[in-house]
DNA sequence: GCGACAG
DNA sequence: ATCTTGTCGC
């Protein structure tokens, strides 16, 4: 698929950083186009020393197959600064989604969309740039307060953070810890939900973002060795 | 100053 | 995320 050039660089200081995030979350939109979700492409990166590894898995929710999975590599030039993420593993993300030879009804990210201090996750960045409807799902919480949701699967509570609720925290297996849903770019809360739940069939995490995990966990000890 | 803090 | 061995639980 093709992938726009981003409006910025992304070697910056934390401060321009934050200003890109700050400028580019007006441009995130929460509503859905109408689409019948089925092609979701599950994203996820590793690191060695020096380089970070892209993936994606391209998901077939209709049939539960993996469609595609590719990986692209990138130096790393941006450290881990919690609410900076973006910086540190998109261009290796998106490296990976320019080698998709299908586009994706909607992109699945390992961490936050707007479940963020400026509204403005992985997720969200990834979804803005692309001009693609993007979920966030992480494993553990940025900002945000919630209770615990009730133990089944499909349960899940409210994710709210200065009065507005920026995403849900959902179960999506019995008696296992939740994942942290929210929007990224184009879709609404509710289906985000929806699709995660539908993603994820046996385990914790949705198909797309594990699958993505697995084959990017892989690629990360074949690249240490050489 | 102290605690929190996606991956 | 990554570094690491055994270990508690289903």
């Amino acid at each position: 698929m093709r992938v726009p050039r981003p409006p910025h660089r992304w070697r910056l200081s934390p401060a321009r950083a934050i200003a890109v995030q700050t400028r580019l979350a007006g441009r995130v939109v929460d509503k859905w186009d109408g689409r019948v979700v089925r092609w979701v492409a599950g994203l996820d990166a590793a690191f060695s020393r020096s380089h970070c590894i892209g993936a994606v898995v391209l998901w077939d929710l209709a049939k539960g197959v993996v469609e595609e999975r590719h990986i692209a590599v990138r130096p790393l030039i941006f450290p881990y600064i919690p609410g900076l993420l973006s910086f540190r593993e998109a261009p290796a993300l998106l490296g990976a989604l320019r080698k998709l030879r299908r586009t994706p009804d909607v992109l699945m990210c390992d961490g936050h969309g707007i479940a963020h201090p400026r509204r403005f996750g992985i997720a969200s960045h990834i979804g803005v740039l692309t001009g693609l409807p993007s979920i966030g799902c992480a494993k553990s919480r940025l900002t945000g307060e919630y209770y615990e949701p009730g133990p089944c699967r499909g349960e899940s509570a409210p994710l709210v953070d200065q009065g507005e609720i920026i995403g849900a925290v959902v179960r999506c297996k019995a008696n296992t810890k939740p994942v942290f849903v929210s929007v990224g770019h184009l879709i609404d809360l509710g289906l985000a939900v929806e699709t995660v739940l539908a993603a994820a069939t046996v385990y914790r995490l949705p198909e797309p973002t594990r699958l993505a995990d697995l084959l990017v966990t892989a690629a990360r000890k074949r690249f240490n060795r050489p």
